[in-house]
RNA sequence: GUGGAUGUAGCUCAGUCGGUUAGAGCACCAGGUUGUGGCCCUGGGGGUCGGGGGUUCGAGUCCCCUCAUUCACCCCA
């Protein structure tokens, strides 16, 4: 029986999805798989395999890679299951990709080990446009080499997604934060540098200066004592330059845009040299459609061997919302089969038969009136085929074309019709 | 975690100075003759006006609280 719309109720509920999270439906939801796809073509055309882990972790994953990082200090959906386990939902991919490749002993494979992944991630901070407690995020890690060459690669991919889903000239906003030798050298001329400028920096300024003194330089509040702050291009060991220097011309000789941004610095602990984000105008002031960098202390840090590594990771919903109708979803041609009163199964059956065969096709479950499925049709598909009456009798059925208005009689013998409805692309 | 704005039908929104039974467009369902859609016409279903409390003879309208959404911070994808 078909819902009777007449007694429908109202819609009085309180079960609502939770506070920053999202539905998606077509064509927002057509247009993720699209994305996904993508992504996953594009990725294995760079030579990196899918990799699935789960979305909660013992949350020691997260909290021994970040320690002063705001993502898993402050923002963390945890729990402690019924045997007493203390598991966090996932808020980044790259730490529960690291451990994976410490516990699967991936260190043995062939180096570099490649690596990309989607799936949601869950961070508890106050939604905002873009900004969910559960996000979608495509990214790639590569483990097993410090060479320039890998940071160039990573880059790489990560614009050639976008670029492809149709980003026009994505910009790499590029730095190095240095390494252990030569970032606490920096760290602490910045330190000194702000220290009496304190009773004239913001608040949150005032704190970083203690917690995070790096984080000093992407404020947006305190612009005029940046100018004049040290650069840490002037501390860059020799090594850390030339890395650097060589990762740009690297980038620069494929073509692809890549700009150092001496402000650019990012959230995470682990980061070690080279940091990047793609931002985009449309988003706004400041929302990175992308960002990554090396981590060179990463897996050392979760129990594994020094092994280095560089990645990245991509907002689904940002890059969507940046790419807007230039990305849409794409549907092939689809046919919706309706019946002449009595022919109904004769109708169902014919679907069945050109499914199989690779036609996209709709059918009628509300055994509705001829004059109501062909309403239907119109809002689902600009072609129709009826079933029944004297031409089914007869071998055929009527292909009819709603926005011309063109019919023809064509023959119902299933391969014979799949050929006409689904032609073999010509060579 | 901080600050601002906004909540009326599935969607987009009207709703005057506080005054009768809360409206429109779109969408949805049905009919406009038995095998043909769109356009048009007619009819229909759908609202505790986000929730709770208060002021008042009377609250969608005014006040307080709360929840949600949204924007800007923080931070990040």
């Amino acid at each position: 029986m078909s819902p009777n719309l007449k007694e429908r109720t109202p819609l009085r509920t309180d079960l609502k999805r939770p506070r920053g999270t999202q539905d998606l439906l077509a064509p927002e939801s057509l247009r993720l798989e699209r994305l996904r796809r993508l992504a996953f073509d594009t990725a294995r055309e760079y030579g990196f395999d899918p990799i699935e882990t789960p979305i909660f972790e013992q949350s020691a994953v997260f909290l021994k890679v970040g320690e002063s990082t705001d993502v898993v200090q402050h923002e963390r959906y945890t729990f402690t299951d019924v045997g007493g386990v203390d598991l966090t939902l996932r808020p980044e991919g790259t730490a529960a990709i690291a451990r994976a490749y410490v516990e699967n002993g991936l260190f043995n494979a062939p180096q570099p080990v490649r690596l990309f992944y989607w799936g949601p991630m869950f961070r508890r901070e106050r939604p905002q446009a873009l900004r969910y407690r559960q996000h979608t995020q495509f990214g790639a890690e590569l483990f097993g080499s410090e060479e320039p060459s890998a940071d160039a690669e990573i880059m790489l991919l990560s614009t050639a997604v976008v670029a492809k889903a149709g980003l026009v000239d994505p910009v790499i906003r590029v730095n190095s934060i240095g390494c252990s030798l030569c970032r606490p050298t920096y760290r602490a001329a910045l330190v000194e540098y702000y220290q009496p400028l304190r009773d004239e920096i913001c608040e949150d300024c005032q704190r970083r200066l203690t917690q995070n003194p790096l984080r000093l330089l992407d404020c947006k509040v305190d612009q005029p004592a940046r100018e004049q702050a040290p650069d840490i291009a002037q501390y860059w060991c020799d090594d850390c330059r030339q890395h650097f220097e060589t990762v740009v011309s690297m980038v620069q000789s494929t073509g692809r845009a890549i700009d150092r941004d001496p402000y650019l610095v990012r959230g995470f602990d682990y980061y070690t040299r080279t940091v990047f984000e793609v931002g985009h105008p449309e988003l706004g002031t400041n929302v990175a459609l992308f960002g990554g960098g090396r981590y060179d202390g990463l897996v050392a840090s979760l129990d594994g061997p020094s092994v280095p590594g560089v990645g990245f990771g991509i907002g689904s919903e940002r890059l969507l919302s940046a790419l807007g109708e230039r990305f849409m979803a794409v549907s092939s041609p689809s046919y919706y089969v309706a019946a002449v009163p009595g022919h109904h199964q004769a109708a169902f059956a014919l679907v069945e038969e050109l499914r199989r065969r690779g036609v996209t096709c709709y059918v009628d479950l509300l055994s509705r009136s001829l004059k109501a499925q062909i309403r239907d049709a119109n809002r689902r598909s600009d072609r129709v085929i009826i079933v029944g009456g004297r031409e089914w009798d007869q071998g055929l059925v009527t292909l009819k074309y709603l926005n011309t208005g063109e019919q023809e009689a064509v023959s119902r013998e299933p391969d014979q019709l799949a050929r006409r409805l689904n032609p073999a692309p010509t060579a």
